[in-house]
DNA sequence: CAGATCCCTGAGGGTTTCCCTGATGCCACG
DNA sequence: CGTGGCATCAGGGAAACCCTCAGGGATCTG
């Protein structure tokens, strides 16, 4: 819980877009303030690590948008999206993630995200982008555009990609959670719900992903995991 | 020391420790930059997006630095630590990543890195370690540290992550097989053993691997196979 | 608008696995 | 001959697994 405080002056903020960053690595929270350093009428009075830590300051505090990551500590961004939108419903969030487009994109905007973006990103596309969904606009990287035209072109969101996409929001974060060796009561604590449910889940899970034993699961998780986050070794 | 013949147009380098930083997320880059903005005597001058573009840079300018990320585009960040140690043995690398210190902590050093620390980490956190390591130290996060200190009491020279090797041949066979996905009774049957004698080797596993619980016990199995079979390190 | 479908959330209850505590031979080493 | 690691199992209580079912909510569809 860091107060909204920083080196920023917080003083004049009536004039500019007020605006919350919500990610666990402080020298990328640092890049971002670097990036509006220079826009002048955008001042960054917020900055959270977890997404607990996020909602908190948007209960207290007023802001125009919210930056967010993917990949918190606590829980799925897209589940923080869903939290803030039930808070603040007009409240604009950017989703930025260093994921590819094509699994997170289309479950940000499903989830309310106004724009969703990677963090390979070039600057002035982050900058654009930022004043995109200030200005109430929606804003999609070229590519998460593409692939969003594709799958309306190519019938409803039943993409049979790599079939982990078949996975619904909640099932996809269990999955990661498989993958990452938690078990299932670990997993029912973390996500504050019943082991029952939690069942519930890897069952479907199990169901979409043409598995039948427990173990097979959990290794399917595990390299799914290890090869989304892996990128090398 | 090469001859310092290079036209660098920049004019007040000689005075400063000149580093270069070898990313692929430009807002990180920006952040690193914020990071030591006030740090007078410390100047970037030289980014990367890949390790090819970093091999280049290193190559036609002197840098007393490199901080590094694992995650790359075209090759792993290891690998460009070991292709760095080749064309500049003298030039120190700091590993910055957002992966677990018990993934690549290790690697890193093996592989001539002179510090490691997660992107997490806090800023101050992360002027230190670049301190130290322009000062010829060696820089670890305290996990890391931990990790390695580990390394030596249990394992001599052998990494601690080949304590899989501490496995007598019947802990390895059965090691393999829950790495592919087999449950415990599907194990006893392959190999014409009781359940009870396998849940008996599942646990003497877990004691040698330092490991806890049923599905982290999967995990490392998993990964174990994965890396082995995926590429012989 | 009514129906269908999916998602999320759980309960009930039977089966399996997990995990700890032994226990038995076997074999090697000092 | 004792000690200790290895491989093989049993017992039993706790936990996880797995299937079925079900209500409430959101969304799509005719």
């Amino acid at each position: 819980m860091k107060a909204s405080s920083s080196k920023h002056p917080v003083t004049l903020e009536d004039c500019r877009h007020r605006i919350l960053i919500v990610d666990d690595h402080p020298i990328f929270r640092k890049g971002i303030a670097m990036l509006l350093e220079h826009e002048h009428d955008i001042i960054i009075c917020g900055e959270a690590e977890t997404a607990a830590e996020a909602l908190g300051l948007v209960e207290r505090h007023e802001f125009e948008l919210v930056i967010a990551d993917i990949s918190l500590k606590d829980i799925n961004g897209i589940e923080l999206v869903k939290s803030l939108k039930v808070l603040k419903p007009h409240l604009p969030v950017l989703v930025l993630s260093m994921h590819d487009e094509s699994l997170y994109a289309e479950r940000a905007l499903r989830a309310g995200a106004r724009g969703y973006l990677m963090k390979q990103a070039p600057p002035d596309q982050v900058v654009a982008a930022i004043r995109h969904v200030l200005s109430g606009e929606l804003y999609l990287s070229a590519a998460a555009n593409l692939l969003m035209l594709n799958s309306f072109v190519t019938g409803r969101d039943s993409n049979s990609k790599s079939s982990v996409e078949k996975l619904s929001d909640r099932e996809l974060e269990i999955f990661e959670l498989l993958g990452q060796g938690r078990g299932t009561s670990m997993i029912a604590h973390d996500l504050r719900l019943s082991v029952k449910t939690v069942e519930a889940h890897r069952s479907h899970i199990k169901t979409k992903l043409g598995i039948h034993t427990a173990p097979e699961l959990v290794r399917a998780a595990v390299e799914w995991v290890t090869r989304r986050t892996g990128r090398g070794d």
